[in-house]
DNA sequence: ACAGTATATACTATAATTGGTATGTATTTA
DNA sequence: TAAATACATACCAATTATAGTATATACTGT
């Protein structure tokens, strides 16, 4: 993948705070648009968007559809969020917020019968 | 400055291949102009978006008007730069044969008399 | 003052990106 | 099989970005 195709992608704030997302681990849409706090159709563009470009991969479990980025991840993506979390530019403190609000929405949801799928879920307290 | 916008500029491959150059000192204009072959006015409204982003300065110096990354150098920029520069897809290597098509301008002209601004030729050898 | 070189800008056409509304599909549950 | 949930897509309008042509400006040397 060239290195202005990924530029491209994470010049758009939101989709960058989507990898950010990910790079913590697989989620799905909702808990995405939940943490991201946009409607639905844009979330869902940005991350077809995001999967065609071959950044990220999906599969349904029940009714959800689970995101994640694609492994072996892009070293430039790595780098580039090692860098912005340290960081103190607005996007990056927001960057931050969001692996909180990601943390404390996986705690919630696991105790909910049936609202958070196992991927997810298994996840809690493993990083 | 915002990481998107960063990103933005760097997203275009030519745009990251002036910065590129520029970090590794400054140039004028046509002198850019002759290693990426591009159009002068491509190249020119390429160089005052950027300026007018707040990451390059300009000064004349004769008909020359020579061009320099702002200091302190974004440490975005310069990251990925470091990362670039070791990687590996086509890009990447354009920026590297950029590097050496730079090295070759700058010894070559500053073999002709009044063909190179002092501040570009007093690099030779220095980097 | 004039020609030549280096660079910038105005203007225009075209393409790419983004955002919203409405609608469609897949799956589960009652 | 109908309703509800989660997600995706088609379509259209609006904005933004890019590229090219022509023209303007700044400076140098004659």
């Amino acid at each position: 993948m060239e290195a202005s195709e990924i530029y491209k992608c994470i010049a758009d704030p939101q989709r960058l705070r989507i990898i950010n997302l990910l790079e913590a681990g697989p989620l799905c849409v909702c808990h995405m648009q939940e943490i991201l706090e946009v409607p639905q159709v844009k979330m869902s563009k940005q991350l077809s968007s995001m999967k065609q470009l071959g950044l990220l991969e999906a599969h349904r479990e029940g009714t959800w559809m689970i995101y994640n980025l694609i492994a072996p991840i892009e070293g430039l993506i790595t780098a580039n969020l090692c860098y912005l979390r340290e960081a103190t530019c607005a996007e990056c403190k927001q960057l931050q917020r969001d692996l909180s609000k990601r943390e404390k929405l996986i705690l919630k949801i696991a105790k909910i019968e049936n609202d958070c799928p196992q991927e997810v879920c298994q996840q809690i307290g493993s990083r």
